[in-house]
DNA sequence: GATGAATGAGTGTTCATTCAT
DNA sequence: AATGAATGAACACTCATTCAT
């Protein structure tokens, strides 16, 4: 009966994931969610274990299709031209592009990700992904830096434009559910970015009060 | 025992505000909050009527002062001649410092406001402010839009500037626990933002596809 | 200061009044009471010593004024000639008005004794009454039976019609708030009830199955 | 196991009559009730889910067994000749004895049903029955006032006989454990009721002072 | 005469989890 | 593969009552 036990634990991923939506990690409830599939919560633990493992379930390959599209671009991008860094559309436009597919590859699984996983594991995942982007902008920070004498890195700009930057994408996807209307509206965004990142992530160089 | 009637209110207050940072006002427990106080629940109830109210006592005194400021800027901001918008640096200044102010005076009952409010009635709040800014924004940015032809605002963008700009406030809060040093370090993220308003909150005024 | 007690005093009793006949004796809540009165809880104890004496306050009077009545009747007619007690309209009327006349004095108060009384000591005041009046009704049915031969009292006819005798005028006082159309509606019901009384309260004296 | 599964569900149900009985709806404790089954509050949640449930558990059946018979009764009843109302004894012997089987099918059920019903969504059932055979005596009355000139029906009398005779059963029902010694105890009963019934249900039409 | 503070025991209810079957 | 039964700990909240002041 390998049909009924897959039909089941798709049932079970669909009704969790509307109530994960609706109520968060911490409270929903998994007497709801086999309660709607038609079955009981027992039956979630024979598939998932626990509760975080329904939310894994649903909310693991999503995230690691994110994570492989960053560490790809992270790779490609460290051999880049800085000199000419703002002026390479095509690069950046290519990593949005594929940052939307992997985000809108699983719509509500990623929403519950970024907006319903409080009490979970996977809770502040959005400030774990800054981070990975802070570590890689301060090494190109730090490059860009050495072609200027007098100036020098700002922490909190660096940090603050991972922070915005990842929020731009999160912002994009609670704001419009359609994958090519969401590629044309983050493109001045991008743009914008690009720029304040040029013009604001170095200081002079003079010690700090 | 004036003393003592204030000195348990304020120990529940203390404590709550321990707790609710490090659980969030749902799973907070009243049961904790008053036993780490040397009370038991009645006292939460006699002081503060139920779990919201203590919530709202940590939360609400600082949150109607940052409403204020944002309330007075709207108000004056209404005037200001939007040809020299971005080089009124001194206006954009003052702001900030009010609202920075406003911000540090009560520390932590911003963080427990800005991030831990879930379940409780000020879920939502920087949202709820984004859409205020967002409205005022709005409107400056169809004056603005008067000044050119051949432009109109770009919805999206006005949106996300506003999301942006608030949370850079609260990004700010949660990096920089000094609230002189916050002032210092939001001043190039202003800068940016007003220069990117500027710049990215036009569109050319061709038909959408 | 003795207006003031005396205010507060009267207050707590109305608010109280209020409160017992909307929840009952056991859900009424103190709080609610000594707040509506503009009062603490502490008042009420100062007052009444505690809940039941609150319960007292409004109900012992019209209680007793209502036994004085019952005893009254019961001492006169244990003289009744038996022969023609159908006949003494007089006396029966005089009784029912004299009962309505106590019943209808305070009348909040008697409503909340006999059916707001859950919990305390008052409950069952209804049964109580109905007992008095059975055992005076024994007596005088031993008298009754004793004039005829073949004849003797169906006890369980007799305490019935106890039961409903009493119960007629709590009906009374459920449904005709104003006591003067309260002595017109209970007339038909206690000459129905003597003829039945006279009729049914003796049975053929064949050993019982 | 489906004995054992039967078996908590029937200690449960055993456990709540009795708690019921000593303290009604309101007062009742859920601990109490599962701790004297031997097992945990949760299981009436599991069996009942929540403590109305539970009570319904017990007094459903017998009450509906009760509406049965009154409904049917008023059925049948409907088409008979007033003139012979009274000595239709056949008729009103069957009903009796009908409704005395379906009350005394569960005893106790019916007594919690009927007195210690305070704070469920069936207090005030015997209101409700009243109001059932008020309505039906309505129609019945107006037939039999028809039959005469001069006379109207007494709306407070109809009343009143409505609470006395279904009153009647909940009397004997609390005095008489026994269902046939309580089908021969509510026979004069009947006749009595019936005998006045006839008599003083209908009044002199005078135009009321 | 009355308050304000606080208690302690209690309430119904919810939940993730376990496990024999 | 999944159920049905049950747990145990937790929860917010209510209440009559006490008592120093």
């Amino acid at each position: 009966m390998e049909q009924n036990q897959n039909e089941n634990r798709e049932k079970l991923i669909a009704c969790a994931k509307q109530e994960f939506l609706e109520k968060g990690f911490a409270k929903a409830s998994l007497r709801k969610i086999s309660g709607d599939a038609g079955l009981t919560t027992g039956a979630v633990y024979f598939f998932f274990h626990d509760k975080e493992g329904l939310f894994g379930a649903i909310v693991d390959e999503p995230l690691s299709r994110i994570m492989q599209v960053l560490q790809t671009h992270f790779a490609e991008d460290a051999e880049e031209d800085l000199r000419s860094y703002q002026h390479q559309n095509g690069d950046h436009d290519a990593f949005a592009e594929q940052l939307i597919t992997a985000m809108y590859a699983d719509y509500d699984a990623l929403i519950i990700l970024l907006h319903h996983a409080g009490g979970s594991r996977y809770e502040g995942i959005t400030e774990r992904m800054i981070d990975m982007l802070d570590a890689y902008y301060k090494q190109l920070a730090a490059r860009y830096a050495a072609l200027f004498t007098g100036k020098r890195v700002n922490r909190y700009m660096l940090h603050w434009f991972s922070h915005v930057q990842i929020n731009a994408f999160v912002h994009l996807l609670e704001h419009e559910p359609d994958s090519e209307k969401a590629l044309e509206k983050i493109k001045p965004v991008m743009d914008c970015l690009i720029e304040g990142w040029v013009k604001y992530i170095l200081e002079d160089d003079r010690p700090a009060g």
